[in-house]
DNA sequence: ATACCAAACTGGTACTACCAGTTCAAAGAA
DNA sequence: TTCTTTGAACTGGTAGTACCAGTTTGGTAT
């Protein structure tokens, strides 16, 4: 690439998934990145935002509204628009934001997530062994016979995975804990993917989750926790593989 | 200024408006209460809810796409706007709104915050105490100090409370875990106000928070731990009281 | 009863116009 | 020169119009 203005952004090479950041939001985010603001910088105005995309300015109040909700940006009225301290103050649902725009999860961010997953589902497992009611587990049950028709026609286990988990929240009967962790799969879907991408990982997975699932019909917290463990932990090992890979790549 | 750190921080507890439901954000939200909307309800048109609320297009739309990235409804292009299963797919930026714009939390919805608060937090203070930087202590310091000041001069507590927390959280190096925590904060800030509102809790609270910090500090995460737990259970029961008076309130 | 088609309606988008504040630099007063 | 004033330019907030390209729907012809 020879070529270098602010449409055509650095950032967008760090991407290994070119996945198109043609959005508008994409393009926010990358003339914030290309620009290197950071905490209480101001953006351009709407008029001139828009004008730069070639797009209106009602399309881009739209994307600055979302960008706002997600506690990315303030907007002051009469003055302008400023960033916010984003690693700190952004929400959740920005880093999902991120992960559909195709930004990859930076190093820090990968293993602060993996860290927290593990404490969000062993607790869960607890929870969920404790509380089961005949509806979790059969609905534990029909995702697992879905899961095994996955596997035999050889397609990617990853969707009926993060259905697995999420059942195993949903059935500690806390709504508000299967939210938190609902974001968590949502921003890691492509990661995901890519884990099962190699088919000898499915049969392992669909083993654990079995055994998981009996430890939690069986009201065996302990039991449940520990095949959670042991499941995360070959998983997590792969994310941070991964991460080293990138870091030798550099 | 010495306590910089603090009136500073990245924490902006201060919240949006706690004012009445007069936003359009509200309207809407009344009104797919007011129909008894359920999953997969369709919402009046665009033009429809621009006329009926006295605005523009423009602002209906804003609204929406908030209400789309939080996962409250789906807008399907050239058909209609959609209610999505919001107590299992919503986000939990959804309830931050959801207490920004005055709507109290559902009784389920208060056992669930206490429950996961419980979970995030414990373990919290297990990572704070097993990585604090002096850094870190020096912020709780900062925090207690003008904590104490607070005190003396009968205020409330409630803002400072919930940045010695966010602070301890912070102590673990994970911003995703301080995202998370944040967002708990933000939906009950009004509630600690109400807890603080009485006098005799502050002093008991920072006696609290200081055997916390030194816990942390001495790098001891069974005491840190402990110390959290004693904590918490003392502003659950609070919690969980209000839960009773309002029930049979009814 | 079925197949078909056109009108009505939908969200997506651009553009214009105006308001009410903020910002900031130039003009004026000390 | 230094400080004050002031006004023009700019900002986000909002309403309104027009058009596009699909979906939905109801009535017509078969």
């Amino acid at each position: 690439m020879t070529n270098r203005d602010v449409s055509q952004s650095a950032f967008r090479l760090s991407a290994p998934p070119p996945d198109e950041r043609s959005g508008l939001l994409g393009r926010l985010l990358t003339l914030i990145a290309y620009h290197r603001l950071g905490p209480g910088d101001r953006l351009p105005g709407e008029r001139d935002l828009a004008e730069r995309f070639g797009v209106g300015r009602g399309a881009v109040r739209e994307a600055l509204v979302v960008l706002e909700t997600l506690r990315v940006i303030e907007r002051r009225p009469n003055s302008g628009i400023y960033l916010r301290a984003v690693e700190k103050q952004g929400s959740i649902e920005a880093i999902v934001l991120q992960a559909e725009l195709g930004i990859p999860l930076t190093g820090a961010e990968v293993r602060e997530v993996v860290e927290l997953r593990r404490i969000l589902e062993m607790q869960a497992m607890r929870l969920a062994a404790e509380r089961r009611h005949e509806d979790d587990i059969r609905r534990l049950d029909a995702i697992l016979a879905q899961g095994a028709a996955t596997v035999s026609a050889g397609k990617n286990l990853a969707d009926d995975d993060a259905a697995f988990h999420l059942a195993m929240v949903e059935a500690t009967g806390n709504h508000v804990f299967l939210r938190v962790v609902h974001a968590f799969y949502l921003m890691s879907r492509n990661r995901r993917r890519a884990y099962f991408a190699d088919g000898r990982r499915a049969p392992l997975s669909q083993a654990q989750h079995v055994a998981m699932r009996d430890a939690v019909a069986a009201g065996d917290p302990d039991r449940a926790e520990a095949a959670m463990g042991g499941h995360l932990r070959g998983v997590e090992s792969y994310w941070l593989e991964l991460l080293e890979r990138r870091a030798q790549d550099e």
